[in-house]
DNA sequence: CAAATTTGACCCCT
DNA sequence: AGGGGTCAAATTTG
């Protein structure tokens, strides 16, 4: 267990320098007075890769260390600045208004009431049983399509919570949503409530993963990206039951690769540590105790085409 | 009961 | 027209 472990690590390790080097490359391109420039303009092209590698990197650090959430073991420390899952409460199922809401409001839904016998406002069913975790970025941006549905002022919060949930919420039924709160002491940075994984398509809006004949580096990104999809939160779970609890609908949590994503945590503008920090800490910390299997030379269980269908 | 979360209706922008 | 943000109200949660 403790050499799978170290196997993971050492793959965690990988894939955050290759982040940490692609982010750098991306700051190199978007500055005029580096010697790219020399040559002529950066092409978008340039950039746009620069932009693909990085979000690769991002990505495949999100699959391997999110898949596995819900089996990770919950931690009492509740430092916001780094990740961690919370505790899993109570699953009351029975909101008879749960789930096949009203469509999306447009055109005649305006004009409409929202329903003929009763308003349903209100009518829901928390998620807090869902796997949920917290992360802090210096962006709310991530791979995924998200709604804000709501705002609130929280007591005792400086800045108000906005309430986000998946675009693809009734279209397919994606239950993930979003909070974000800009942090107090920080303002700069938001931190981010994930509840639930997507259950939708539109995982990688992100453009197709860098294939081996689209760049020389395509060879290792494409390498590591497959060989990560074979973690699968199926395969995860396999591999980790004996020591690990269980969220009372998991089953419905486990489609393959279906894993919050987050983007480029280190921002634009600035090389800001703070922020490369934060990157690191959590992606160590969402790490779960549990070690896994990982062979990279064998066993892609994930069809690859389907990285290159969004 | 206060606070948090979600809905439904409306508004704005493209 | 359609998508996304806003916000008061409804409902749940602790």
């Amino acid at each position: 267990m403790a050499a799978l472990c170290s196997y993971r690590n050492k793959l965690i390790q990988e894939l955050l320098q290759g982040q940490k080097f692609a982010n750098q490359l991306q700051l190199l391109l978007h500055d005029e007075h580096k010697p790219f420039q020399q040559h002529g303009l950066v092409s978008s092209h340039q950039q746009e890769l620069a932009v693909k590698i990085l979000r690769s990197f991002t990505e495949s650090l999100s699959v391997i260390s999110s898949g596995n959430t819900s089996e990770l073991v919950v931690s009492d420390d509740r430092d916001y600045h780094q990740l961690q899952l919370l505790p899993p409460t109570n699953s009351s199922n029975g909101s008879p208004c749960t789930d096949d809401r009203r469509l999306e409001d447009s055109g005649e839904s305006k004009k409409r009431p929202a329903c003929s016998n009763k308003d349903r406002r209100g009518c829901y069913k928390r998620k807090k049983n869902l796997d949920t975790w917290r992360m802090v970025s210096s962006t709310v941006e991530d791979a995924h399509a998200w709604r804000k549905y709501g705002q609130k002022e929280i007591l005792n919060a400086k800045h108000p919570r906005s309430y986000y949930r998946c675009t693809h919420k009734y279209d397919q039924g994606c239950r993930a949503t979003k909070q974000v709160q800009r942090m107090e002491d920080n303002p700069e940075m938001f931190e981010i409530t994930y509840i639930g994984n997507h259950t939708c398509k539109d995982l990688f809006t992100a453009p197709k993963i860098i294939t081996d004949s689209d760049h020389p580096w395509g060879t290792t990104v494409s390498h590591i990206v497959r060989s990560l999809s074979s973690y699968t939160p199926t395969k995860i779970k396999q591999e980790c039951k004996e020591e690990t609890t269980q969220s009372d609908d998991i089953s419905e949590n486990l489609s393959s690769l279906d894993s919050v994503v987050w983007d480029d945590l280190v921002p634009f503008e600035s090389s800001d540590p703070a922020a490369a920090a934060v990157s690191t800490v959590y992606s160590c910390n969402k790490m779960p105790s549990n070690s896994f299997d990982i062979d990279l030379d064998r066993e892609f269980h994930f069809d690859e085409s389907e990285f290159l269908l969004n």
